[in-house]
RNA sequence: GCGGAUGUGGUGGAACUGGCAGACACGCAGGAUUUAGGUUCCUGUGGAGCGAUCCAUGUGGGUUCGAGUCCCACCAUCCGCACCA
């Protein structure tokens, strides 16, 4: 151990030492309880940022703490490494994507290495491997046998001057990004997965996961959105057909004065064909066709609509009312079609104010300020049925019951659930991610491409212009092959996947990555899996989370896993900022790992990371903070070189003798139990360093007296090192070796505290008058009620304070304080 | 609009079950060491007041012997969803 702290030398050591000993790699264990630590992986854009040292410090503390607590830990890495951005590279700078990727995996591998995390390398996955994406196309294979993948016609945002598909991020303020053109819709057809399937199991287990933040799961629930209530089948008059419509709120039926339809909902054309109102009805399509979603969805707009000349037939009482379209009806919501209710539903009262339609009220308020007869806004809460024939005096619940159960009776409609979630859209047409891998044959359909042919390799021969449908279509030798069905010739699906779907299973892969036989194999998965605890920014809390959720439960269901949630723990870190701002290039506050480590070291960036805040919470990045991390970690150095000097070869016992042994021996083991607690059940990580840092200010007050206990402060060493490795191993590495050990301190076993050490003899009290504080007292410890207020009133101080005082009662608490109330 | 969170010194933050508000650190001030600066070590540091004391956890109420913590109302900021019938 040198005298000075040299970072470099020691991190670059270790590092190398870690690796020749290949100490993170990991087993399965039957016998061992294991814990799986996961943190999000990364896309491979280039460098790591502040997010990731964050995101990966969190998780490393965590696998190295519970390793040292005696779990058979996995703690893997890799990298989500298809999408755009490579593409997007390829075509600016020439380079293949695989060659930008794969130097950036590369530098960014380099990157976590200098940080030090113990990561079992041999477990790493890239998702644009094709050993990856095998399994990716064999589970989309599995998906469409078991149905729950489909293709569907829907629009796409399309570029016309760039002649090419827009993701919602290119467009910008409705015009493409790169060359400013108006976007416009266009129409193809994609592939689908059936995620709505399984909306209600992802929807209730949602209880089920109490290690997840409250905000996520409420995310989740609202995403899904589920709603119950009815179909209901409106007649068209004169015509044979039904218009069904969904509601939540069939106690309102009697209300309906107007139906509305989605512009585009395939009623609208067929019934104003060759009517007067046909011109102005296609006239408001189109221009609802031309607004962006944001335009078109903001709800502060006035409501607009074209009458379509025709009416519909309440089921309930015969009435006929006029059919509009509007375009704050949403084609892909319920049916397409609402029922007008202006009386209560706020939408349908400013669509019927704007249009002169009737108001007619259903649901009688209980409170009587509202008068119902001449409402000012909608009345949408509840009350009892009123102008609803049979049905009026009930209350409206039960009227919607009853409602439904008529209509079902009479065939005109049934009990529905609908849900805001949709179904997964999946196709990209992009190069840059993996080949759905389905041949369509003009005989057999679509057909999936037989598995023992698998991967469907990504061409290298195509053109990358940023034009055009889709990149592989400009393969030669992709496009044309045969049907794996009858054997005729046949074409690919030319689109690739969503990289979304990469991520929704690599935490299983990470469990038997590098299998060729098999995506994972069930035991091994079984045996790590869930992960116990996952970690990473709450910008995943809907889509990547919900996915998972959902792979996970058709794997179950296909019988590849025996859990149903994928992640047991979830813990999800906050942002990283500057002067008060997120970090980003056009702020000019960014601050890299690189030249922290470079100036500080890894250990130094990792403690401050840890230390300033909480790791839920966001983090203010300041260099005054880091410098202050610095010097505590030379302020420990400093410390255990000197304690090695003093205590080498003294043996790790000791008996705490005079009051200041006592002292130190009562601050070391409340340490240990506060860090291990902080670190254990709270993830507060910086309450657990803040702990240690009085442990280390104790010790200097201690080794400067003249009676010192060498055993003593050997221990305090012994566990301050170790209790100090989660958080700056490389360091901690290095001190523990000067003590002697000559195994990793990874290896080593996390300090138990003694709880005898914790029983102090006398405590400091607070002595409160009518709950104020007016008075300190020392009295001895663990007295009970009666006894320790005895004490307490008999201390001199105190009995001064109450002399002639009438009192009234007292509180008093043992161990803490003695409350006297007294007359005013 | 709906849902969720947050609000404590000059700053980051602590206070876990209602029981000494401000742990730990940053910053600042002073002292020691040093030729000097830096480093290191020590001391002080919420505000007002000479003082005993008083005032302080976004604001206003309430419950309680006692409230940063519990309840009600409000304000501010951030995040998510947003015409979902």
């Amino acid at each position: 151990m040198k005298k000075q702290y040299d970072f470099r030398d020691i991190e670059a050591r270790w590092q190398r030492t870690w690796e020749e000993q290949d100490l993170f790699r990991s087993t399965e264990e039957p016998k061992q309880k294991k814990y799986y630590v996961l943190e999000m992986f990364p896309y491979p854009s280039g460098k790591l940022h502040m997010g990731h040292v964050r995101n990966y410090s969190i998780g490393d503390v965590v696998a190295r703490f519970l390793k040292m607590q005696g779990y058979n830990i996995l703690h893997p890495m890799g990298w989500d490494s298809f999408g755009l951005p490579a593409e997007n590279a390829a075509i600016k700078h020439g380079a293949h994507p695989a060659e930008w990727t794969t130097q950036n995996i590369q530098e960014m591998k380099h990157q976590l290495k200098q940080l030090g995390f113990s990561y079992d390398w041999d477990r790493e996955v890239a998702t644009y491997h094709p050993d990856y994406y095998k399994w990716m196309q064999w589970i989309f294979i599995q998906f469409f046998k078991r149905g729950l993948a489909y293709k569907k016609e829907h629009p796409v945002n399309w570029c016309p001057s760039c002649h090419t598909v827009l993701a919602n991020e290119q467009v910008v303020e409705g015009q493409c990004e790169r060359c400013s053109a108006v976007v416009t819709k266009k129409n193809l057809s994609q592939w689908y997965l059936k995620i709505t399937e399984y909306a209600d199991r992802l929807l209730e287990d949602l209880d089920t996961l109490n290690g997840w933040p409250e905000k996520v799961r409420t995310m989740q629930r609202n995403w899904i959105g589920k709603s119950e209530g009815a179909e209901v089948s409106f007649r068209l008059k004169d015509r044979g057909e039904d218009l069904t419509v969904f509601t939540t709120r069939a106690d309102t039926l009697f209300g309906v004065t107007y139906m509305v339809l989605s512009p585009e909902h395939p009623l609208v054309k067929p019934l104003v064909k060759d009517t007067p109102y046909e011109a102005a009805a296609l006239a408001y399509i189109e221009r609802c066709s031309k607004m962006s979603d944001i335009e078109r969805t903001d709800t502060t707009n006035e409501k607009t609509g074209e009458f379509l000349g025709c009416y519909a037939i309440n089921p309930v009482n015969d009435r006929e009312v006029p059919i509009y379209i509007s375009d704050y009806v949403l084609l892909d919501y319920g049916t397409g079609a609402v029922m007008g209710v202006p009386a209560h539903d706020q939408r349908d009262f400013e669509f019927a104010t704007a249009f002169g339609l009737d108001i007619v009220p259903v649901v009688h308020p209980e409170d009587p300020i509202i008068d119902v007869e001449h409402l000012k806004e909608a009345f949408v809460a509840e009350g009892s049925m009123i102008n609803s024939g049979s049905y009026d005096g009930l209350h409206n619940t039960e009227g919607s019951r009853r409602i439904i159960a008529d209509l079902e009776a009479t065939g005109r409609g049934k009990a529905t659930v609908n849900f805001r979630l949709r179904d997964w859209l999946i196709s990209r047409q992009r190069y840059w991610g993996t080949p759905i891998p389905m041949i369509h044959c003009d005989d057999c359909g679509w057909v999936p491409e037989k598995e023992e042919n698998l991967p469907v390799l990504l061409p290298t021969d195509v053109v990358l212009t940023g034009r055009g449908e889709s990149p592989l279509a400009t393969s030669p030798t992709f496009v044309h092959t045969q049907c794996p069905c009858c054997g005729k010739p046949a074409q690919r699906e030319l689109d690739t996947m969503d990289t979304f779907l990469d991520s929704s299973w690599y935490y299983l892969r990470y469990c038997d990555a590098g299998n060729p036989e098999e995506a994972f194999r069930k035991d091994r998965a079984d045996y790590w899996m869930a992960v116990d605890q996952y970690i990473g920014g709450v910008e995943h809390a809907i889509l990547h989370l919900l996915y998972s959720r959902f792979f996970t439960k058709v794997f179950y269901d296909m019988g590849l896993c025996s859990v149903e949630e994928p992640f047991t723990n979830l813990l999800t870190q906050g942002m990283v900022l500057k002067d008060g701002n997120k970090m980003s290039k056009s702020m000019g506050n960014v601050v890299s790992p690189e030249e922290i480590i470079e100036r500080y070291g890894a250990d130094t960036a990792r403690l401050f990371i840890l230390f300033a805040s909480p790791p839920e919470k966001e983090l203010e990045w300041t260099d005054a903070g880091v410098e202050g991390s610095f010097r505590f970690i030379n302020r420990v150095y400093r410390l255990v070189e000197e304690m090695v000097g003093v205590t080498s070869g003294i043996p790790l016992v000791y008996r705490a003798e005079g009051s200041d042994d006592k002292q130190l021996d009562y601050v070391l083991n409340h340490t240990v139990k506060r860090v291990t607690e902080d670190i254990k059940n709270r993830f507060n990580f910086n309450t657990a360093i803040s702990a240690i840092m009085e442990l280390v200010n104790e010790m200097y007050r201690y080794k400067e007296l003249d009676d010192i206990n060498l055993g003593l402060l050997a221990c305090a060493t012994d566990r301050l090192v170790r209790m100090l490795s989660p958080f700056i191993p490389h360091v901690a590495e290095e001190m523990w070796a000067a003590l002697g050990n000559t195994d990793s301190v990874y290896l080593a076993s996390w300090p138990q505290y003694d709880p005898s050490a914790l029983v102090l003899d006398s405590v400091e009290i607070v002595v409160q008058i009518n709950g104020k504080v007016r008075e300190r007292a020392v009295v001895a410890a663990g007295l009970d009620r009666e006894r320790f207020t005895e004490e307490v009133l008999t201390c001199e101080p105190v009995a001064a304070l109450i002399e002639g005082k009438e009192i009234i009662k007292m509180i008093a608490v043992p161990d803490r304080l003695l409350n006297i109330v007294v007359k005013a």
